[in-house]
DNA sequence: CTGCCACTACTGGTCCAACCAGTCAACCAG
DNA sequence: CTGGTTGACTGGTTGGACCAGTAGTGGCAG
């Protein structure tokens, strides 16, 4: 059996998690939340555990917290940040596919740009990208392998792009697929994503276009490569 | 005179402003953070602000805390999130220009995206756009006005793609802009996007592609417009 | 001498009970 | 009606205490 770490987690951790579902289930009347002390009595905790939580969802832009006024939660849409991606995918046990089309769209779209400057700065970066994708063809039936190499094949080119936000937004999508992985199973994942791991010549036209410094063939090849998955979810 | 709002941070939020710049800093030797009561003894508050200064950074992924052990630094460039951003862009007074040029093609990238998919999904938005557009064409001079008439272009387009992660990213990048804005001052940000603000032929052009559902023009106009300020600012 | 274990001195996590500092609405004097 | 006063809220801050987990250290049993 698979040991999962028994959560223990702290309890402004917990009260954060609480506040987070009823707000982005729009459960406050006006968007007005109760005081920190109701708060800390209604979860039977101290205020400043409250108030920790509260700091995080300042954090997010999730509310808006004034001295003497009240607390008023804000609209997502407008005011949150692309990390709300991992709160947004999995609400309440259940998958918004919506969102993780979204994340799938982006991927492609910031995907394919990568590749486009990792071909511009970094075209030497080929022959690690070659290596990878052979890696990949060689165990073509361990899923777990495949996703791992393929982290590693796009995390390469989006450190070739030089592209600091490029990164950085890779991070949080991975974090998107990881708390994905936790709600559906990693097994449905990989399955999932198994069609496009399998393209691995794909990967190879990807990483020749970048080794010669052709940016346009880069962007193309990629997108068409990470624009698979987007039509098969959707 | 532009009177602006008498700052009162919070303790805790100027803690937290405090321990970002040396943690971006790379102050903390072996990347080991003072116990809280040592932090609140050195900053002169009470532990408690410290406290939800630390969740924060928590929040960010900057640092890891665990009971019993120390606080240490993460490497942001592999467990940051994109919210850095804002935090990253403007360092000690000073901007980045990387990472303003990494926010430039970012945009570029997802708003031709954007573009595309609006088309799709929006082509109906496209008389709105185009009212946008003739708006900006009436005050050519008034670069506040061309300013906040451009976002609204953007964010209608980034809302007709209904994908909401491009909205979040979206919210990300105009609050770096805001942030951009503050420490240079919003007349030479104008400036800098002048030359952008006036092709209003390539918003036209855009627009019509939108409402001709061709989501293929849509892009390739939108990505060569938002280049032009990437290339100018590189 | 070696290896284990208990002790100790830290670390962060939680709580309580105040008090300070803003906000807002009700009220009252002009 | 206008303006200021008051009081009952709100969040912001404090100090001090204790719980809980970690890690280094010393000494004891083998």
């Amino acid at each position: 059996m698979a040991l999962a770490p028994v959560a223990a987690a702290p309890l402004s951790e917990q009260v954060y998690r609480r506040l987070l579902d009823a707000i982005l289930a729009d459960e406050f009347v006006e968007g007005v939340l109760p005081s920190e002390r109701d708060l800390a009595a209604a979860f039977e905790v101290n205020r400043h555990a409250v108030r920790e939580a509260l700091k995080r969802l300042q954090q997010s832009r999730l509310v808006d917290v004034s001295q003497g006024g009240s607390t008023r939660v804000l609209d997502y849409r407008t005011e949150g940040r692309l990390d709300l991606l991992a709160d947004l995918l999995v609400r309440a046990g259940r998958v918004d596919w919506k969102v993780a089309r979204s994340a799938l769209e982006m991927r492609a779209s910031i995907g394919a740009d990568a590749a486009a400057l990792c071909a511009v700065r970094a075209p030497k970066s080929h022959r690690a990208l070659r290596k990878v994708a052979d890696e990949m063809a060689s165990h073509p039936d361990d899923l777990a392998a495949l996703d791992a190499d393929n982290v590693v094949f796009w995390t390469a080119i989006v450190e070739g792009s030089g592209n600091l936000l490029y990164r950085l937004s890779l991070n949080t999508l991975l974090d998107g697929l990881k708390i994905l992985a936790g709600s559906l199973g990693a097994d449905i994942v990989y399955q999932l994503a198994r069609e496009e791991y399998l393209q691995i010549t794909e990967l190879r036209e990807v990483a020749a276009a970048i080794g010669a410094g052709d940016a346009e063939r880069a962007r193309k090849t990629a997108y068409e490569h990470l624009s698979r998955t987007v039509t098969a979810a959707g």
